[in-house]
DNA sequence: CACCTTATGACAACACTGTTGACCTGTTAA
DNA sequence: TTAACAGGTCAACAGTGTTGTCATAAGGTG
């Protein structure tokens, strides 16, 4: 066996599948998405991906070591379609806010792809491209290098690891999400004041709240203290009086 | 088939295993995390745990429905010891500090278990006591209910989404974990400052950092955060002045 | 144009997985 | 003492990732 994976870019022999399909490595990335969008989250393996492109699942391995690589490759596409389409405005929160928004969303449209590429270091080109965006936005807003290297291993980290909850919780069978929302109607709401004093008295928000995503509430929080720090930082700098959105709103 | 699962409490017909060993929930639920911890993630299967405990894989359809319902009594399992050792001491923000830091300490204890049961809601004893406490915690603190349950969901999703994020990269084959760790040093590390400028000024930082969990970090931020709302609220108390400093530091 | 090399696709097999229907037997209650 | 049946076992199914071997069409070379 030793190499079957050759060296992405000099491919030359561009032989025909059977069924007449001509394989690349952008290609089976696509299809694989394709897959998990249009077939759930666990329509993705080898053998329905060789399936879906009209090629032997063996085949595939000439273009990915193993299902991890596959993975990683998906993942920094990912990446790269969520900084595609995001346009920086110069304030550094509402940047931030809006590509947090955009990285978790871009996670719920693959769940499957978000749970699996969501700890992972691809150090492929999009990833390499949003880690000196993200910095350069955090840098700019004035923060000091150590902690913007904080901040922002902690905005990333925090919207892959939401992402990565939200998509779990969105890839499991329809009727165990149901479900889980249930229990929070049917347990939770209904457990008397005398035992569990505070859960009975926030019940209706409990009931709520947590059947949704707490991403944007935590995101916003973030932001928050990111801003509290820098004002610290610098206590000329004017404060300005940022409002989000209805939902979720952190202003001072 | 129909029903093999027999409601929990009701056993008795307790006939020993081939082997002489005498199944039960409790038995299996140890038995499995051990395998875990012991054998490393991906050791948990029906069949290596049936052979564990000396017993046919099929046995355990006994006792769990399927292999999901196995994850859900060892998650609940994980909140209960979480729980069992922790101390509130009456300081919200220290209690809560804590109590994160024990969840996500929790959680790597058993990285397997931690990404699967993250994002479950069991509805089980200990996961309801959980609620109770970290909602008293909130509420006694000052916080509103609608507040108390917004800041309640963030900083449990944080927790988990955080652990289920470690826990799969510290789950990664060794050699891989390690071949990540070099990426920051041997990618990241050597881009020129022309083309990326943020990253070059910063690079000793992201190879210092980000190897890391930035769990304590993200938690101290959230309740950074969190203190700040509660004093817009009660404009009379004092505004305590965080330090944040070396890492980790949240004392006010 | 014909040849030869070799990249790349196909095949078949391996070892593993979760799950279930049918069977068998020890324990327990009557 | 016996009869019922909970609970352990067996065997099978359909699926998985992965690899060693083989066949062949594409491309560069003469």
């Amino acid at each position: 066996m030793s190499e079957r994976v050759v060296p992405p870019t000099a491919r030359q022999r561009r032989r025909p599948t059977k069924q007449g399909v001509v394989l690349s490595e952008a290609l089976i990335v696509e299809t694989a998405l394709r897959l998990i969008e249009e077939h759930g989250a666990d329509a993705l393996s080898v053998r329905r991906l060789g399936r879906a492109l009209g090629a032997d699942p063996s085949s595939l391995y000439r273009y990915f070591r193993h299902t991890d690589d596959l993975m990683l490759a998906i993942a920094d596409e990912l990446i790269g379609r969520t900084l595609r389409t995001w346009r920086p405005t110069g304030d550094w929160r509402a940047d931030l806010r809006d590509l947090g928004l955009r990285m978790h969303a871009g996670a719920l449209a693959h769940p499957r792809a978000a749970v699996l590429s969501s700890y992972r270091v691809t150090g492929r080109a999009y990833e390499i491209q949003a880690v000196e965006t993200i910095l350069g936005v955090l840098r700019r807003a004035g923060f000091p290098d150590a902690e913007a290297v904080r901040i922002y291993h902690v905005f990333v980290d925090q919207a892959l690891a939401h992402g990565a909850l939200d998509s779990a919780s969105l890839a499991m069978p329809k009727a165990a999400r149901e479900a889980e929302a249930a229990v929070w109607r049917a347990t939770y709401a209904r457990l008397p004041a005398d035992t569990h004093p505070h859960i009975a008295a926030t019940a209706r928000h409990l009931v709520a709240d947590m059947p949704h995503s707490s991403y944007p509430a935590a995101l916003d929080l973030l932001l928050s203290a990111a801003a509290a720090r820098l004002a610290e930082n610098r206590p000329r700098a004017a404060r300005p009086t940022v409002t989000l959105d209805t939902s979720v709103n952190t202003a001072p």
